[in-house]
DNA sequence: GCGCGCGAGTGACGCTTGTCACACGCGATG
DNA sequence: CATCGCGTGTGACAAGCGTCACTCGCGCGC
């Protein structure tokens, strides 16, 4: 019996994958939770083998969960289950020890299948996502990174300056720099673009 | 016996759902489509009671389904499920005749409840949203949303004035108004807070 | 100690943006 | 018919943006 930790904000996702899984006579759905800190409570509770858990999530994400299970040694597997296609997060999953990372595009028998080769010792990632994920490196430092971010909210570079701690024409070198590095016209594209790739 | 369709792109989720509401004894899934194209054409065949559908899926969304199906007066009540709390969206969606608008955040239970009142002939929308629905309308025009959609991809004034035909002048104005009205600094939160509202 | 790279800042250049006042044509309304 | 509103376009201006060449200081390795 693989017993199993549902974490997925959207209550309406979440009690219909509780559903799916307990359609499984192999899988029991201890719990859910609805956001990464009462995950972290009800893992320590419940002692599930697996915990199954989205990314975004108020609060705590995902992947910071899983980097808090790695910390601690807990001897829980994790499965993220995610919409986001982003390469940059599946390295960070990865470097976040954890077992499975599947997209919520992918066809649903593959839940059941991924948590029984997770519970077995396996590795079960989606196979197009782990080939991009080494092709391509986060070209941006951290200034870069955080720029990029407010600027993405709309705020000019005199308001970015003030945001950091740092002069007006220096964010502007910033920009320049990382529109530069990822190949587009303005701060507009640099935003989604490395948004897209899961740079952030 | 309640006989429904289900449109989803994300296929896990497509499939979680289907199993959440196979549970039920008086409601059957005749089947489930990824897009809205696809389930144009299913929905012809199968002659489902009840449509249930997302709002954002490659080619034909949700909202333009439900239209679609009140154009063509089929005899087919509409539930929206949706991440998406933005008033705009529940607005059209009521215009467009849908019976049903259910956000994901919702319990999973509410999902076969609403489609038990909807088949009674009944309505089953989120009320909190119903109550912002009306407080604010669009104060956009259609020129408008489109500049902005654009500028919010990242192109320029030159490139969107070449997109619409337009001067780029003309497109500038436009911006200038949309900003104005909206009560922001620049493009991109104008783009941002029109998009959050559901105005897009 | 010397040079090197790197983070940060400066100043200048030209282009883009955001704003405003104004003009034109056209359909609706009086 | 005159007039209004509306969509569109123009021209001008200031501010912001994107780029580049250059500077300064600091830590690190040789």
């Amino acid at each position: 019996m693989i017993r199993v930790l549902l974490a997925e904000d959207q209550a309406m996702v979440r009690g219909a994958l509780s559903a799916l899984l307990n359609l499984e006579s192999d899988i029991e759905v201890l719990g859910s939770a609805c956001d990464g800190e009462a995950a972290w409570r009800e893992l320590q509770k419940l002692k599930p083998d697996v915990l199954v858990t989205d990314i975004e999530m108020p609060g705590l994400t995902g992947l910071e969960l899983a980097q808090r299970i790695q910390r601690h040694e807990l001897p829980i597997k994790v499965i993220i289950v995610t919409t986001f296609a982003r390469p940059g997060f599946l390295r960070r999953a990865l470097d976040a020890g954890v077992s499975g990372y599947l997209l919520k595009d992918a066809p649903a028998e593959n839940l059941a299948e991924a948590l029984r080769t997770v519970h077995r010792g396996g590795r079960a990632i989606d196979p197009q996502l782990a080939l991009e994920a080494w092709s391509e490196a986060d070209p941006l430092n951290d200034r870069e990174r955080q720029v990029l971010r407010l600027a993405g909210e709309g705020q000019s570079a005199g308001d970015i300056a003030t945001a950091l701690n740092l002069s007006h024409g220096t964010v502007r070198n910033y920009l320049s720099e990382a529109i530069g590095k990822l190949g587009v016209a303005n701060r507009i594209e640099a935003y989604r673009l490395a948004r897209q790739k899961g740079w952030l």
